[in-house]
DNA sequence: TCGCTACTTTACGCAGGAGTAGATACGATG
DNA sequence: CATCGTATCTACTCCTGCGTAAAGTAGCGA
């Protein structure tokens, strides 16, 4: 039992499960927290091939970052992209949209979430976070443009408030066990949003 | 030269040095990211002072946080209890001056939000952190629920809803420099908000 | 069956930074 | 003016944890 050797993995599969196990890890104990030892011991590998697939930890985090983001953001493009026949029809549903695909999205993942927008928003990966907010943001910022009239420079506060309330949203609904309910979480909590910010976006268009 | 020493302090002056200093280089580099000699460099002390009156630099963290807290709750507090005479007159002005405290708060003391809010939220100080942020919702609960009608608690996701969107507002503003504006800030980001949510908020009194 | 190499164990180097020990000088008080 | 308490300093110790090197083992394609 001197030496115990796992199975032999092609690298991209490996590096996905270190991917996970840090990102586990980094929700769980946040940066500074965690521990190359501890993302090894819970991919079940050795440090020394943590190092060898994920690289040095800021490197795991960022890549961490980097894929939860992506995902975040290509869920709410595809959430956003299919026009189908609106032509401006219901703007109102197509708000809803958006934001039930964000809320799936982090109810789905949420370890990626905790990542994402806790544990990085702070030191020296607030940068490339940000990053990812602002992108979100400038989308939202678009398609608020394109529904309500005006630029998307007038929409930008107005996108952040959204995008904040959501994140504020979600971070309740994340933070206590619903368990009881038994409609789909996304739905009831974009409802909940689309019924407070709709009004006054609707009102805001005639301005 | 071999030992400068400084003028002797009332300890309670020195102390606020400290925790002023703390603050400046805990909300630049974060929990992990400030060292201690880089916050005696900024008080202008010797590391063995900050020992002597900020403790160990969790408890010097954990200090800082109390204080800021504390202000911002004060503030709050303070600007939504002279209900004067309101009776209920105009629950949309009770709710933008509370807005106006809050980003007035946020944007005077920009640091201390930055420490609370953006550095604090991950890692070992969750936990008081979400104290903090809990009481300002539960608050803000009560007032929703006394204006619009209803229990706290079913306005507990409204109150989230509301503080994430005054968040996301207020870092919006500290983001990017703004001093073009000649109104005050707090004014103009508390008309922001209250034109996005109040008539939803007031849609919600009827339902 | 043979080797290539992914993987493991083990041990260590090293840097950064928290926290401390002992020396030093300021300033109030008699 | 002498003295003492203590605020303050310089210079250290020590620990944690990142990152790596060496040496051996075994899966898997040829």
């Amino acid at each position: 039992m001197t030496t115990g050797t796992r199975r032999r993995l092609a690298p991209e599969v490996r590096r996905r499960q270190v991917l996970d196990a840090a990102i586990e890890v980094f929700s769980e104990e946040g940066l500074h927290g965690a521990s190359m030892d501890a993302i090894a011991a819970r991919a079940g590998v050795s440090k020394p091939s943590v190092y060898a697939h994920g690289g040095t930890k800021d490197e795991l985090f960022a890549a961490c970052l980097a894929r939860e983001a992506d995902r975040l953001m290509s869920t709410l493009t595809t959430a956003v992209l299919p026009d189908a026949g609106s032509g401006g029809a219901d703007a109102r549903a197509r708000l809803r949209r958006a934001l039930r695909a964000f809320f799936r999205a982090v109810t789905t993942h949420r370890q990626g979430w905790t990542v994402l927008y806790r544990q990085a928003s702070a030191g020296e990966f607030a940068g490339p976070v940000d990053a990812a907010r602002r992108g979100i943001v400038a989308r939202a910022a678009e398609l608020l443009a394109a529904e309500l009239g005006g630029s998307p420079e007038t929409a930008l506060p107005v996108a952040h408030t959204l995008v904040g309330a959501a994140e504020g949203l979600a971070d309740w609904w994340l933070g206590a066990d619903h368990r009881s309910e038994d409609q789909d979480p996304a739905d009831l909590l974009a409802d909940m949003l689309v019924a407070v910010v709709w009004p006054g976006l609707d009102a805001l268009r005639q301005a």
